[in-house]
DNA sequence: TCAATACGATACTGTTCCGTTTCGTATTGA
DNA sequence: TCAATACGAAACGGAACAGTATCGTATTGA
């Protein structure tokens, strides 16, 4: 938002920013960042331009906003007794989330941010730069039940899930469900975590 | 290339073919297909739009050709007596193509092929459908000296790898270094294929 | 009523890029 | 020499988009 509500006046209608904002992020989802214009959100929140750019100096700061806002989530506490339903718990959880309006408003961005700094920034600051506390969590009970031993490299595991989904839904497009989820972690997770290094 | 050449007349400079695809692709690495534009091509190539048009239809067919020539890669046999040496080969030489030019070009692809029906099909043509041969040979030579069981998801480990690199190389920009690709190796790949299904 | 602001519609300036065209010059084989 | 083509330079028309400005109308509190 740019400039400070006055107490004079015909005031904003905050139901306009709303409309603004949403079709902003249909219109992320649809064509990306690069080619999302001022002119068609403006058309499809039934707006006039002149009404987005009383409200933000440019398409950066929108989207900008917009990202801020749609970029916290909470992901739910996980425990079902073993390790295999946790981590694919987990993993639904986060898919969930990247599928839904907000994870293909980071996708609409994803493409554009590798050549715009600002941007770049913006999606650092989206992910959680350490292990996910979760994560630690669910290896920790899985080592007390004696599952697993709890030498693997959690860093290089969660970088690898992360990547293969994102790979699946941004750039092949194939559908990353339950079964894929299971095999994920039959395939990958499980042996990696329970492999005994010598 | 689009239309025939003819006999009479003056030739047309070979030369300047070259010129012209090389500018091209130092661009796609740079700022990525969406970005590139014929006027800076010609710029770059030190030659005059006209020339480029003259040669193709439009960008589209200029990138499409550009592809074409540079998505065909040998990659040499691989041998080294153990699978963690074959693997760490294997994936340093796929890694090695991908950071060159060719590789580049392909990245510079990558983002907008999403969008671009046309670009998307290409890049399907680019990557092998089915599991390389080569990582088949590989396997099976360390299936006979009993290094492994071979019950793994092929499929999923490779399509893992594949994404792990690209989403260092071209979303993150972190390195893939020797030290990272054994890392891979030791933390991943070994733990899935020697992982005894029960 | 009145000043102040929001809003829609629309026009406008400026930029970037595409793909085409024109023109003068260079190169080729006949 | 001459027709045919390639080339560079430059201009051109057109589209898309950014961001600004203007104007008439609507809404607000004082």
């Amino acid at each position: 938002m740019c400039p400070i509500t006055t107490l004079l006046g015909r005031p904003r209608d905050a139901a306009r920013d709303i409309a603004i904002q949403s079709a902003a992020v249909s219109l992320m989802q649809e064509v990306g960042y690069d080619k999302v214009t001022i002119d068609e959100i403006a058309h499809r929140a039934k707006v006039s331009k002149a009404t987005v750019y009383r409200r933000w100096k440019n398409k950066q700061e929108l989207i900008t906003d917009l990202v801020k806002i749609h970029s916290k989530h909470e992901i739910p506490t996980i425990d079902t007794g073993s390790l295999r339903g946790d981590l694919i718990e987990l993993i639904s959880a986060h898919v969930a989330i990247l599928k839904g309006p907000d994870g293909s408003l980071l996708m609409g961005l994803l493409t554009s941010a590798q050549r715009n700094p600002e941007l770049s920034q913006l999606m650092m600051e989206c992910k959680p730069k350490e292990v996910d506390p979760e994560v630690t969590e669910i290896v920790q009970r899985a080592m007390k039940r004696k599952e697993i031993v709890g030498v693997a490299n959690l860093e290089l595991l969660g970088e690898a899930v992360g990547a293969i989904i994102i790979h699946r839904i941004a750039i092949t497009q194939q559908s990353v469900n339950r079964k894929f989820i299971e095999s994920l972690v039959d395939g990958l997770l499980i042996p990696a975590l329970t492999y005994k290094h010598s």
